[in-house]
RNA sequence: GCGGACGUGGCGAAAUGGUAGACGCAGCGGACUUAAAAUCCGCUUCGCGUAAGCGAGUGUCGGUUCGAGUCCGACCGUCCGCACCA
C-alpha cells in the first residue's frame, strides 16, 4: 500500500489527456443529439501570475464542465485573455519592456499555471484581445456599427484620469476616482468616440426579467444603473427678455408634473449653458460657478454638502399661469449630466427643494394633501410629503389623485406645447475612446475634406505599430512619426489616422461569440455562434455586475440587430462567485507578515500568533481578500507543491458555498489533503474478482449508501452547491471506509467504488483517473459517464421519525417509508416513552406527517 | 438617504415549514510507536447530572402555525451596491 503520490499521478493523467485529445469541442456533427452546453469562467487580465482567487474560479468552471459532460452535454469550455490594458504600458513605462512583450510573457506563464489545475479547457481555441487577429475583427464590427450610427463622436465633458493620462467611462469612476489608478477624476473637454448604449436602454432593463437564472442582486445593480424614470420636460417661457438660445425657455425636467402647481422656483446646474452665459457678465454669478466646480461631485463631501445657490435675477413664466413669475437660481445640488440640468422646485413635495426654500426664504406650497387630512390643518415643518394623496390648490387638477395629476398634467402640458412626457435614464452614452497605446486601434481615419472615414475592409486590421517609447507621458501614437499619417481613402488627400484606442472592456464585450470560432474570417461565425451561445453557465466576479456585464449586454444585442448571430442575451446563466480570504498577520509595532513565516498556537481556546524565526508575538488581524500589500496571500503553487491540483481544487470548493467567500486555511487545505489519501487508501486496497460479499445485510447497507450519495452529490452539483456535495462526498467515503463489507472485491464495493471515482472526477480529476485505472477499468474516468442511482436503493428502507409532544421531541418510533398515517398514530401512540409523557393529559390531536414528523397535541 | 443581502457551536458551515448544528477545521481522550510525525478509533452547542435524562438554545422583540433557523412585522448589527437622479 503506497501513499498516494500526487506529483507523479497528476502529470501522468494531464499529459493522458492531451494525447487523447478528451477535451477538444466536438462540432455539432460530430455530437450527433447531444445537447450542448457552453461553460465560460470571465477569462483573466494576463497580470503575470494566476493567484487563488483566479484558480477558485476556473475550478468551479472545470466542475460544471466536466460534470455536464460526463451527464452526456456537447461542452463548450475555453479560454483567453483579457490583453489589452494600462498595467502593460506601466511596465514599459518602468522596466522598459515592451507592452506586446510583457504580455504574451505574462500569457505563457499563466497559461503554464494554468494547465497545471488539470482544467477541461479546449486550448485549441485560445486567443488573447491583442492578437491582430481578434481586434481587427473588432474594427470590422466598429466600422459596422458606425455605419448603422451606433457609433458616433461628440465633443463632451469627460472623465480625465491625470494618473493614466486617459479618458475613464461612467462606469469606470468610483467615489470621484479612476477605478485603476484610483486618482481624483477631472473634468475635461474633448471630442470622443461614442457607442449608443442608451439605445437599448429599455431593451437591456427589459432583458433582466427574462434572466432567471441570474442573481437577483446583479440585475438589481443593473436596473437601478440604467435608472429609467418617467416624467415629462417642460419649458418654461421666460418673463421678459430671453437669453441668447433660450427663446422656446427653460426646460426642465420632473417626475412630478402633477405639482406643478406647488413650484416655487426654477434651478438650474452651476455647469448648465445658461449658468455658463449668465457668469460671463455676473461676476457674482461666475464666483458661485467657480465655487461650485471646486466642492464638486467628487467626495463623500456631498453628504454633507449645504444646499446653496444664488439667484440668477431672470424670472420665467409658469406653464399653466404666464401671470405667475418664478426666479431662476443656480444650485449646488442640481446635476447637469441628468435630465436637462434644470428643475422646477416643489419644496412641499421634495425635500433637496424645502431645504433649498427654507435657507433662502422661498415659498412653501402644499399641493397634496394626504388622505384624511383637513386642507386648513395641513403643515410642513422641515420635512417635504413625498407620499400619495389628493391634489389641492391646483387650479384643473384638484381632486386627482398623485398618479392622474401627473397624467391630467402631462396632456395640458403638451396641448400647450410647452413639452410632453419623457423617460429618462441615469445611463448615458458609452465613452470608448482611450489616449493609450495599448488597445485596438480605432479604425477611422480623419479627413480635412472627408471628414471621418472608415478604414477600408480590405486594410483591415489597423495595426498597433511595434516601434514606439514610453519615455515621455500621454499617448505614443501621437508621437510615433509615420504611423498616424496616412491618405484618405475616400479623396485620396492627405489625412490622419485616429490615435485613440477602444477601451479595454469593448473587447470584453463580445470575446465569448468569437470563441464558437475563433479562427472564423468573419468577426462572428453565425452558425456556430447561433449552435453555442448562449452561454450557458457563466461565473466570474461581481465587480462585473456592472461594467463588463451591461457593455457585454448592449454589444451582443447590436451586433444581432447588425445580423452577426441571433441571440439576444449572451448569459443565460450567470453565477457570481466569492473571493478567496486569508487572515492577516502584523507586528506589534505595524508592518504585515507573511502566513508562511507564522506559527499558530492555541492555549485555553486563545488563539495566538508568533513570527518563526524571530519568536516576535505578532498580532492576528481581520480576514481579507488576499493580496500583496497585506502580505496574506498564498501562491497555487505553493499549494500544488505541497500537496498537488487536487487538493488544492477540492479546498477551494468545500469550506464556504460558492457565492461566498471562503477562507483559505493550512488546515482546510490538510484535510483536503487528507481526504484524497482516505479516498485512494479504498482504492489501493481493492482485490481484482468481483465476488458476493460474505454479509448480505451489509452488503445492502453499502449498495444503499451508494445510491443515496450518487442522489445527492448529483443534485448537489446540478444546483451549485459544491461544498454540500463535497460534504455528502465525504460522509460517503466515510459509510464506505466503516462498512463491514471488508472483501475488498465484493460486488457491492465495486459498485460503491466505481461510483465513488465518477462523483469526486469533476472535484479530483486526477485522483479519479489513478483510482479508475486501478479499478481495472478500460478507457478514462474523464470519459465515463455519469452514475445514475436507483430510486428504490437511495430510498431508506427504515424511517426514525421524531414523536414531539406539544412541540418537543420525546421520543422516536421506527416505520418503513409511505406507512400510512393511521398506522404511524397507533405505533407512536403506544410507543413507551410517548406513554409516559402523555400521563394524566388528554391528546387532543395528532399530526402525521407522512415520513416524516409526528406531533401530539395534549393537554 | 435609497436599494439589497446576511446574522446558527471556539471557527468554516448544514438543514423542500417537520429530530438544529450534517461535513470539515480546531480541541480533548484513546490505539499504534522507544518517541514523534503520519494514520486509525471515540468525544466535542451550552447548563445540571456518574448515567438514563431534564432544561435552554439559530441577533432582539412580537406575530402566523399542531410545529419557525426557515414565513410576516418592528428593531439592533454587519456587509455590498447606488447616492443631491429632480
Amino acid at each position: 500500500m503506497a501513499r498516494y503520490n500526487p506529483k507523479e499521478v497528476e502529470p501522468k493523467w494531464r499529459s493522458a489527456w492531451d494525447a487523447h485529445g478528451v477535451f477538444r469541442t466536438r462540432s455539432p456533427e460530430e455530437a450527433a443529439g447531444k445537447p450542448k452546453y457552453y461553460v465560460l469562467e470571465m477569462f483573466p487580465y494576463p497580470s503575470g501570475n494566476i493567484h487563488m482567487g483566479h484558480a477558485r474560479n476556473y475550478v468551479m468552471g472545470d466542475v460544471v464542465a466536466r460534470f455536464k459532460r460526463a451527464r452526456g452535454f456537447n461542452v463548450l469550455h475555453p479560454m483567453g485573455w483579457d490583453a489589452f490594458g494600462m498595467p502593460a504600458e506601466n511596465a514599459a513605462m518602468e522596466r522598459g519592456v515592451h507592452p506586446k512583450a510583457w504580455t504574451y510573457q505574462n500569457i505563457d506563464n499563466m497559461r503554464a499555471q494554468l494547465k497545471l489545475l488539470g482544467l477541461s479547457i479546449d486550448w485549441s481555441r485560445e486567443f488573447a484581445t491583442c492578437d491582430p487577429d481578434y481586434y481587427g475583427r473588432q474594427q470590422a464590427w466598429f466600422i459596422e456599427l458606425f455605419r448603422q450610427g451606433l457609433v458616433f463622436r461628440k465633443e463632451s465633458v469627460v472623465n480625465w484620469d491625470p494618473v493614466d493620462n486617459t479618458v475613464l467611462a461612467n462606469e469606470q469612476v468610483i467615489d470621484g476616482r479612476g477605478w485603476r489608478s484610483g486618482a481624483l477624476v477631472e473634468k475635461r473637454k474633448l471630442t470622443q468616440w461614442f457607442l449608443r448604449i442608451t439605445d437599448y436602454a429599455d431593451e437591456l432593463i427589459e432583458g433582466l426579467k427574462g434572466l432567471a437564472r441570474w442573481p437577483e442582486k446583479v440585475r438589481l445593480m443593473q436596473e437601478n444603473w440604467i435608472g429609467k424614470s418617467r416624467g415629462a420636460r417642460v419649458s418654461f417661457p421666460f418673463a421678459g427678455h430671453a437669453p441668447a438660445g433660450f427663446d422656446k425657455g427653460l426646460e426642465v425636467y420632473t417626475t412630478r408634473p402633477d405639482t406643478l402647481y406647488g413650484a416655487s422656483f426654477v434651478g438650474i446646474a452651476a455647469d448648465h449653458p445658461l449658468a455658463d452665459q449668465l457668469s460671463r457678465q455676473n461676476p457674482e454669478l461666475a464666483a458661485f460657478v467657480e465655487e461650485c466646480r471646486k466642492g464638486g461631485a467628487t467626495e463623500a463631501e456631498i453628504e454633507t454638502a449645504e444646499k446653496k445657490g444664488v439667484f440668477t435675477g431672470l424670472y420665467v413664466q409658469h406653464p399653466f399661469d404666464p401671470n405667475w413669475k418664478l426666479p431662476v437660481w443656480i444650485a449646488n445640488f442640481i446635476l447637469m449630466g441628468y435630465g436637462t440640468g434644470a428643475i422646477f422646485a416643489c419644496p412641499a413635495h421634495d425635500q433637496r427643494d424645502l431645504d433649498f426654500a427654507r435657507k433662502y426664504d422661498l415659498p412653501v406650497r402644499p399641493v397634496v394633501l394626504p388622505e384624511g387630512t383637513d386642507p386648513a390643518e395641513f403643515e410642513l415643518g422641515d420635512e417635504a410629503y413625498t407620499g400619495p394623496g389628493k391634489l389641492y390648490n391646483s387650479q384643473f387638477l384638484d381632486g386627482l389623485d398623485v398618479e392622474a395629476g401627473k397624467a391630467a398634467a402631462i396632456d395640458r402640458i403638451e396641448s400647450l406645447g410647452l413639452g410632453e412626457g419623457a423617460t429618462v435614464y441615469r445611463l448615458h452614452d458609452w465613452g470608448v475612446s482611450r489616449q493609450r497605446y495599448w488597445g485596438c486601434p480605432i479604425p477611422i481615419i480623419h479627413c480635412k475634406a472627408c471628414g471621418p472615414v472608415p478604414v477600408p475592409a480590405e486594410q483591415l486590421p489597423v495595426e498597433l505599430p511595434d516601434d514606439v517609447t514610453f519615455d515621455l507621458p500621454g499617448n505614443p501614437l501621437l508621437r510615433h512619426p509615420t504611423w498616424r499619417h496616412v491618405k484618405c481613402p475616400s479623396c485620396g488627400g492627405e489625412a490622419e489616422r485616429e490615435t485613440d484606442t477602444l477601451d479595454t472592456f469593448v473587447d470584453s464585450s463580445w470575446y465569448f461569440a468569437r470563441f464558437a470560432n475563433p479562427k472564423a474570417a468573419d468577426p462572428i461565425d453565425k452558425a456556430a455562434a447561433d449552435y453555442w451561445l448562449a452561454v450557458d453557465q457563466y461565473i466570474g466576479g461581481v465587480e462585473h455586475a456592472v461594467l463588463h456585464l451591461l457593455y457585454a449586454r448592449f454589444i451582443t444585442r447590436a451586433l444581432t440587430d447588425a445580423g452577426a448571430m441571433s441571440v439576444r442575451e449572451p448569459f443565460a446563466g450567470l453565477f457570481t462567485q466569492g473571493m478567496v480570504t486569508h487572515e492577516t498577520y502584523k507586528k506589534p509595532e505595524g508592518g504585515w507578515v507573511d502566513p508562511t513565516q507564522v506559527v499558530l498556537e492555541t492555549v485555553d481556546g486563545k488563539r495566538s500568533a508568533r513570527h518563526a524565526e524571530t519568536g516576535e508575538s505578532l498580532v492576528i488581524g481581520d480576514i481579507e481578500k488576499m493580496s500583496k500589500s497585506k502580505k496574506n496571500v498564498v501562491a497555487p503553487e505553493e499549494i500544488l507543491d505541497a500537496y498537488g491540483v487536487d487538493a488544492g481544487r477540492l479546498f477551494v470548493l468545500s469550506d464556504s458555498p460558492p457565492e461566498r467567500d471562503v477562507q483559505w486555511t493550512s488546515g482546510g487545505v490538510e484535510g483536503a489533503w487528507r481526504f484524497v489519501n482516505r479516498v485512494w487508501a479504498e482504492f489501493d486496497a481493492l482485490g481484482e474478482a468481483a465476488i458476493p460479499a460474505a454479509d448480505e445485510d451489509a452488503a445492502q447497507a453499502l449498495r444503499r449508501a451508494t445510491h443515496k450519495a450518487i442522489k445527492a452529490v448529483t443534485e448537489g452539483f446540478e444546483g451549485f452547491r459544491f461544498n454540500s456535495a463535497i460534504a455528502r462526498l465525504y460522509e460517503f467515503v466515510n459509510t464506505v471506509k466503516s462498512s463491514p463489507v471488508e472483501q475488498t472485491g465484493s460486488a457491492a464495493r465495486r459498485e460503491a467504488l466505481s461510483a465513488l471515482a465518477r462523483l469526486v472526477a469533476p472535484i479530483v480529476p486526477h485522483l479519479a483517473e489513478e483510482a479508475w485505472a486501478r479499478m481495472g477499468e478500460s478507457g478514462m474516468a474523464v470519459d465515463a459517464p455519469w452514475p445514475e442511482f436507483d430510486p428504490e436503493l437511495a430510498a431508506d428502507q427504515e424511517l426514525v421519525l421524531p414523536v414531539q409532544i406539544n412541540g418537543k421531541r420525546r421520543a422516536e418510533v421506527r416505520v418503513r417509508p409511505g406507512t400510512p398515517e393511521a398506522e404511524v398514530e397507533q405505533i407512536a401512540l403506544s410507543d413507551e416513552a410517548v406513554k409516559r409523557h402523555l400521563e394524566g393529559q388528554t391528546v387532543r390531536k395528532v399530526i402525521v406527517v407522512k415520513d416524516r414528523i409526528v406531533n401530539i397535541v395534549a393537554g
